[in-house]
DNA sequence: GTCTATAGGAGGATAGAC
DNA sequence: GTCTATCCTCCTATAGAC
């Protein structure tokens, strides 16, 4: 616990809580992000000691750990994939992308961070298998949906469907992240659902999803979380 | 220079040279890579001092540009942009990918690289930005090839088409380090391909050009380089 | 061109008191 | 739970001799 002032009156907080938010304050920062950010500035922000730091994490890798599980929590709150279905999941990716163009320092800390997780060594390589997977079951589930309605333009499989599309969410966020002007990550994310799935464009309804997806996007808690998507 | 022997005569080869191969060895090593890769084991790998390392590059920065410069020279002996035209060029980069299955140490260079070189102060931005923009463009020039030729399956712009294309290996590449058994680079690509151009899958000639390629690959003195597409 | 020596710093982690 | 003190490792880079 750690005693602080916030609007005049004294409030006690999480310790645990806030050295998560500092810490992804530090690991998402460029450059450098988690390879870069020290536990000495994430302690020296939340007002407290390395040691102290380090009774809560046993060390950075830890304190990684607690960061992504945390964003996941809140990713779950808003983009969640059980509920959605069928081509219903692939509009949400949309405007996921179209989301994530607002926080480059998150899409940098996992672009970053899945591409170093790639060794089986790193801290967070468990982590990102896990994540994969089921992005890519989600998507999977998704395009079967898509398949069964018959609205899918040509052949494919949905399992490389769903690969296909992560792959092309994760690259378009290399280009974008080095050179914004690039792309519109959202536009070519539709471009490509559209060679896929018939009447994809529906135009009303893509309108009435629109403003009820800018909606909570706006007002949800951590809402950068998505992201991690 | 320095002395060193090989096949019993003695031999003298050039400092420079043997840094740039041992910090390609070095900086291409997970996990870490370039960022963990330090000076120090370079300069023993070649046999010197840390201090006589500096006096050809005047930091590591200035060596990873010769490492990336390095393998650029021999990327463009093996898949040339400028030879190849329209549907030739799509070939190339699926045989590309499929190559690049067989060297994981230099794709996780380039991919934790790029990723980390998205941010304005790394010393490989300019790098990465010059290589998309000359890959995209290149990509570009083949899509509009194969437009003027009427084999576009739909309406698609050309650089659009680009982007999604680099996008598309880049993800793939990012699952498949992660995983080697969740995709097969190559046939996705392929796959990806085929959705937008018709006829791209002429057997007979693809074998033809699958033989021409494994050859020149084989045999390609620094074959690994084309990874850095 | 290469070496020795060394400056100068950062970072992760631990021990033990309070 | 938190702090002080401290250790140890590792790094980049420079100065100056040979």
């Amino acid at each position: 616990m750690i005693a602080s002032r916030a609007r005049g009156s004294l409030v006690m907080v999480d310790t645990r809580e806030v050295s998560v938010y500092a810490g992804t304050t530090v690991f998402t920062r460029m450059p450098g992000g988690y390879r870069a950010g020290s536990l000495r500035e994430i302690a020296q922000r939340v007002g407290m000691s390395e040691a102290g730091l380090l009774h809560h994490f046993k060390n950075k890798s830890t304190l990684l750990l607690a960061v992504l599980d945390h964003r996941d929590e809140q990713s779950r709150q808003i983009v969640n994939f059980d509920d959605a279905d069928g081509v219903e999941t692939l509009r949400a990716l949309v405007k996921l992308a179209r989301y994530n163009a607002s926080i480059p320092g998150v899409i940098e800390l996992f672009c970053t961070l899945s591409a170093e997780a790639t060794s089986p060594s790193h801290p967070a390589h468990e982590y990102f298998l896990r994540r994969y997977e089921y992005v890519r079951e989600s998507i999977t589930v998704a395009f079967r949906r898509i398949a069964d309605e018959g609205r899918l333009i040509r052949e494919i499989d949905p399992y490389r469907a769903a690969v296909a599309t992560t792959a092309m969410m994760d690259g378009l966020q290399v280009q974008w992240l080095l050179d914004p002007t690039s792309t519109d990550m959202a536009d070519a994310l539709a471009e490509f659902f559209r060679g896929y799935v018939r009447g994809y464009d529906l135009d009303a309804l893509e309108q009435l999803l629109d403003a009820r997806a800018a909606g909570s996007l706006v007002n949800g808690e951590g809402a950068g979380a998505v992201a991690s998507l």
